[in-house]
DNA sequence: TTGAAAGCGCTAACAT
DNA sequence: ATGTTAGCGCTTTCAA
């Protein structure tokens, strides 16, 4: 240690205040120094421990409040080993369904005095493998993901043996022993198109996501079980997974319209979708009943408004965290999957009859 | 160090392996007994120094992958002092504008090789305090924030003296002598009334967020400025600020249509209070023109399509993630404040004109 | 109640 | 090119 240079004399105990050193921050070493106490008391103060006396309380406070003292919490992650944090993967933080699960997350990481880390996979499993390693670097006491399709869940193992709890969330592991936490996608698919049929419609078009994303292909599955149900032939024709989200969708719908056995309904796979779908029948100048998976806000504004299988981004946030903290509190309990269950919510698109569509034509 | 319970005869240099360590990771110290090298040459290989030789690297990544090493982020984030790493809060990262912000910000820190820490306020000042001195405790490298009106920002200042950089984001500082990016809030709603005044309109209801937020105030100011710019009277009687964002309009716009002289256009002054008016004139079986600042999904697919003056959070991002990484690399110079230009989109609705609507009545 | 001291896992300076 | 070591700031025994 360098000490020819300090002009003042020093207090000859090898200890640098934080004043020398500029633009640090203060530490509890400088605190206890100030406070004219050990690094101990002021740990303890810091911690709120009880067996510290009133006059180290208030000279410890005194100093910290003059050296605006802030913890550093690296160190202490370091030496006690938790973190106090969550890391969550989604697929996009932007997406209306994700933001909320987002935001219920947060709040029940908040509630737990930890801090969250969030990251979008975008869909790109490269991506999601380069975020959670990240996080486990950073030691987070547990994961919250929604892995994106087509990748390898292998890797994931390693950090499960080292003891990093995770919970899936929208989507079940494929190999892994992990709990999750998902919808039911199939039923409520299912539930949304039989509705649809109940109305007389048995020519139903079906607008989807990538179908190589799970809650797309189990919503088609669920879509192709009402039909079989009600006996209604299942027709390719009528099915159209865009590439991309966002995709308009105007061209496909414009071909199947133009057949000579055009739909008379719509089942639409996502929120996003639905919306397209409905722009798509506004070009096209016509109107189709329409059922969507997932809500969204405006739903009920735009006439008539939008009959949708609701999902419940808000639960599914709370269970997931409360899952994965029950884990590190030591729950070592087989895995369990928890499905949400969807609800149907009428207004109005998804009771338009097969007649009242036929005769507007 | 208790040694007395080691069965088999351990190497005797106080080495404890990460096998004896149960639920304990592998650390370097592990990885350089394996690989058979010292710690220093499994850092350099970790991090990818160049003065390694070939056979170390190999073996030291052959002891990474049979030990499922992970670096310990926050032994290395005390050591190097920086934490590579942005917090993030704003108001709600699932309401429509700041998700996106969110996912910009996301991306821009990624790009740095950072993670990001993230946290809705809830327009709540305590709230907001307590996650930004949690972040400044985990030694984030820079902060961007959408501050709540209503509380102190002096505490800040502390942080910031301390060496913690940040930006603020959506509303200026008060007293803070610190770089902000921020949206045109007033031109925007002028040019927005404007337009409708162009459409003949004389009686334009303005329907806001609480008027003690930046955002809303800067807004109305923007809703009299072109009251003023064009001769009209401001009237109170036409102006209503919802105490809650999610607050249905109704009742106060039922008020204003049974007046002696009803609006013939609304001004809503954000996305989410757009959406209540558009439900609200559907109540009231009328319809006016509108203008709602700050786009939103659905707009361009509800009839008419609705008129917007749109900020561009993405671009938001990008600028303060920018500004606060310049700030990082040792800029100090005089603080900075980035006004954003809004942008008229229009759609319909804005340009009802005022005979028009009469003439429905 | 308190101070002293060890050590969490890493990086970087130093010596070889 | 590589091993050794000090020490980042904290928590937590251990003595006193």
């Amino acid at each position: 240690m360098q000490r020819g240079m300090v002009s003042e004399k020093d207090a000859g105990d090898g200890v640098r205040a934080a004043a020398e050193r500029p633009n640090a921050r203060a530490t509890m070493k400088d605190v206890a120094r100030v406070a004219g106490v050990g690094v101990g008391t002021v740990s303890r103060v810091v911690n709120g421990k009880s067996n510290v006396s009133e006059e180290s309380i208030a000279a410890v406070n005194a100093a910290i409040e003059s050296l605006g003292f802030r913890r550093n919490d690296s160190a202490r992650m370091l030496r006690t080993g938790a973190t106090a944090s969550i890391g969550l993967l989604v697929e996009d933080v932007a997406d209306p369904f994700f933001s909320l699960l987002n935001r219920s997350v947060e709040e029940e990481v908040l509630r737990r005095d930890s801090v969250l880390l969030t990251a979008s996979s975008d869909k790109d499993p490269e991506r999601a493998r380069k975020m959670i390693l990240t996080f486990c670097a950073r030691r987070v006491d547990g994961l919250v993901i929604t892995l994106p399709e087509g990748g390898d869940e292998e890797y994931l193992r390693a950090e499960l043996d080292a003891g990093t709890s995770m919970v899936f969330v929208d989507r079940p592991p494929r190999v892994l022993d992990v709990d999750s936490v998902i919808v039911d996608n199939r039923g409520g698919a299912r539930t949304g198109v039989a509705h649809l049929i109940g109305y007389g419609h048995r020519r139903i078009a079906c607008f989807t996501d990538r179908p190589d994303l799970y809650t797309a292909s189990e919503r088609i599955a669920g879509y192709r079980a009402a039909l079989e149900e009600a006996g209604i032939p299942f027709d390719p024709e009528l099915v159209y997974s865009s590439a991309t989200t966002r995709e308009p969708v105007d061209e496909p719908l414009g071909r199947m319209l133009a057949s000579n056995d055009p739909p008379t309904a719509v089942f639409a796979g996502n929120n996003r979708t639905s919306i397209n779908v409905i722009g798509a029948l506004r070009i096209h100048n016509t109107s189709l009943a329409i059922v969507g998976f997932d809500d969204f806000e405006l739903a009920d504004v735009v006439v008539p408004g939008i009959t949708v299988v609701a999902q419940d981004p808000k639960a599914m946030g709370q269970i997931a965290v409360g899952m994965l903290y029950k884990r590190l509190d030591g729950d070592i309990s087989p895995s369990q999957t928890i499905t949400l269950d969807t609800r149907l919510i009428v207004r109005g698109s998804g009771e338009l009859s097969r007649d009242a569509v036929l005769a507007a034509r």
